[in-house]
DNA sequence: CTAACATATGAACAGTTATTCATATGTTCA
DNA sequence: TGAACATATGAATAACTGTTCATATGTTAG
C-alpha cells in the first residue's frame, strides 16, 4: 500500500514544525532569498540585507544546522548557498497560499 | 514576462515568515494533520491531541486568521476543516525535506 | 611570526509566544 | 426562561528566540 499520505507520527511533527520554525523568521527567509540567485559570502550577505555581520552569521548557523544552505571556504571567506530545491519549492508553496 | 521567480520584496517576506510561523508549531501542525483526514469539532480535536479545549480554541484562532482551516456551526460545535490544499502540500513538502 | 581581515561564538537583553485558569458568549432543549 | 453544554476569550506566566556587543577562531599576506 501507498503509505506517503498516511498520518505522521508526532515525532516527525516535532521535527517538521522545527524545521517551519526556521523558515519563520524573516531574515532567514531573506537570506534564503538572497541565496537562491548566487552563492555569496557572509559580509555579501550581510551588506545585501544591510545588516550585521554577527546576525547573518547566527542565522547561517541555523541554517546549516537545518540542512537548508551549504559552505564552502574560499581563502577567508565563507560562501553560503542553497542546499537543495526544496528551499525554494517551500517559500513558492508559501508565496502560493499568500498571493491567493 | 515571467515574474513568479523574481525576487519577492521584504514586505511579501515578512507576510511569508508569519504563514511560516503558523506552521512552525507542532500543537497547529498536529491539528492541520488531524484535519486532513475528516472534519472535526473543537472537542474531537482536543481529545485527538490529548490537550485542553481552550490550547486548541486558541489555535484554531491562530489558524483561522491565516486562512489555513475554515469552520462552520452546527449547533453548540464548530467543525473545522483545512481550508484548502495549499496547507497539504506546504507540509507534504516540509516532510520530503525532512525525510531525505 | 604578526597584522589585518572574515567569520563564528557566547552572554545578555528585549520582545514574542504557547499554555493554563477563569470566565464570557452563544446554542439547545426541557 | 433557565440549566447544560460547546466554544471563545482575556490575563498571567513561563519558556523561547533574534539581535547586539564583545571577543574568539581561523586564514592570508608581508
Amino acid at each position: 500500500m501507498d503509505d506517503k499520505k498516511s498520518c505522521p507520527d508526532i515525532e516527525v511533527l516535532f521535527e517538521l514544525a522545527d524545521l517551519f520554525k526556521v523558515f519563520g523568521d524573516s531574515t532567514r527567509l531573506r537570506v534564503m532569498v538572497t541565496l537562491s540567485d548566487s552563492e555569496l559570502s557572509v559580509m555579501e550577505i550581510a551588506e545585501a540585507l544591510n545588516m550585521e555581520q554577527s546576525t547573518i552569521s547566527h542565522q547561517l548557523r541555523v541554517l546549516r544546522q537545518n540542512k537548508l544552505v551549504r559552505v564552502r571556504r574560499d581563502g577567508k571567506q565563507m560562501y553560503y548557498s542553497l542546499d537543495d530545491d526544496h528551499v525554494k519549492k517551500i517559500i513558492e508553496m508559501g508565496l502560493d497560499h499568500i498571493l491567493e
